[in-house]
DNA sequence: ACCTGAACACCGTTCAAGT
DNA sequence: ACCTGAACACCGTTCAAGT
């Protein structure tokens, strides 16, 4: 059992790893021989805890995701936790390089059960009142968005594009507010005058 | 004169020739070689019209971009030509092999002024009455919002896992037409009651 | 169980040489 | 001006062999 533990984090210190070699030298120049070669090791050894390099880029962005999820505090609504989401999940994509470019490129790990893992991504939604596939569609509309924005901030062509018109961080809390204000307008319909509860 | 022109077909058809690779093999499955191949030439024929792969990939996205913008109609408003754009755009991306992975990986092309090319992004939501950092600033939420839900449908593992729990169209539709919303409410103020500014 | 050494297939790109 | 032939450096991955 002792043995388990150390493969565990064996594999932790993988992503670690994969992270420094990420902030020195880039996406581009994150390959598996130097990966190894921080870790002391050689290159064929990584094949031993992991699959391949895919799976290591969907362990990192499940890391940036899972960062995100733990940096959100207690909220009183849906809106007010899709707000903060957001914020955080730009937090961790833009603190780090190319973290957007590795969410947006990584495709999600084998869960062991599919219906388990959504209901473990729609809970917090969920317990504020939001039922499962609302939980699910919002908070996936919150990534789009947080994504797209965190990639034109880190790509260098379009940051200078884009970065002489308009300032990056408000123009994305300006599109989330939107888009959770959108969301509230949509999701509680009756209540009282134009703008129930945001 | 004639010369000229021949050279801008290449480029065309090279571009055309990357499409047809798509489609068959995927973006995984798309290389210099055997685009070189489907035009009967050597692979590095292709650098004397291309500087390298990444612009290929930029000459590829734009196209989609493009294709998108000639797709939407004659709009009474902004709200309604960004609802059309983000859905023509949708469609321009997911008509295709791997459209959206090709446009979030890309970097725009070096544009001759930037200053001019936003302009040109800018002017159909200028004409119809917004100013140009909020043209781009909301057209670029569509694009995140679009790219964002295309890429989950693409992305084998991601379609399979959320496919269960909600419609891809519906969500993005929902997610759309929730972020214009909030755009309007924003940007038409003093109009009637309670909530100015949010 | 975990790692090394050596190798394979493949890929983007360069460059001298052709026409 | 435009293309070929040959090559280079690099990369993900495999696998037999070690311990």
């Amino acid at each position: 059992m002792a043995r388990r533990l150390e493969v565990a984090l064996e594999r932790k210190a993988i992503v670690a790893a994969a992270f420094e070699v990420l902030a020195e030298h880039g996406l581009d120049g994150l390959n598996m021989r130097k990966l190894a070669a921080r870790l002391s090791v050689q290159a064929p050894a990584l094949y031993w805890h992991i699959g391949d390099k895919a799976e290591l880029l969907g362990l990192m962005a499940d890391f940036i995701y899972v960062e995100a999820r733990a940096a959100v505090p207690a909220c009183a609504g849906w809106r007010e936790w899709l707000l903060a989401f957001g914020r955080a999940l730009r937090h961790s994509l833009v603190s780090r390089r190319d973290g957007a470019r590795i969410c947006a490129t990584a495709r999600p790990g084998k869960a062991s059960d599919p219906a388990d893992r959504a209901r473990a991504i729609a809970a917090p939604l969920v317990a504020l009142g939001l039922d499962q596939p609302r939980a699910l569609s919002f908070q996936a509309s919150v990534i789009s968005l947080t994504l797209g924005w965190s990639s034109y901030q880190e790509n260098g062509p379009m940051h200078d594009f884009l970065g002489d018109m308009l300032d990056f961080d408000t123009s994305f809390e300006l599109g989330l507010q939107a888009l959770v204000r959108g969301y509230s307008a949509a999701s509680l319909p009756g209540s009282t005058s134009a703008c129930p509860a945001i």
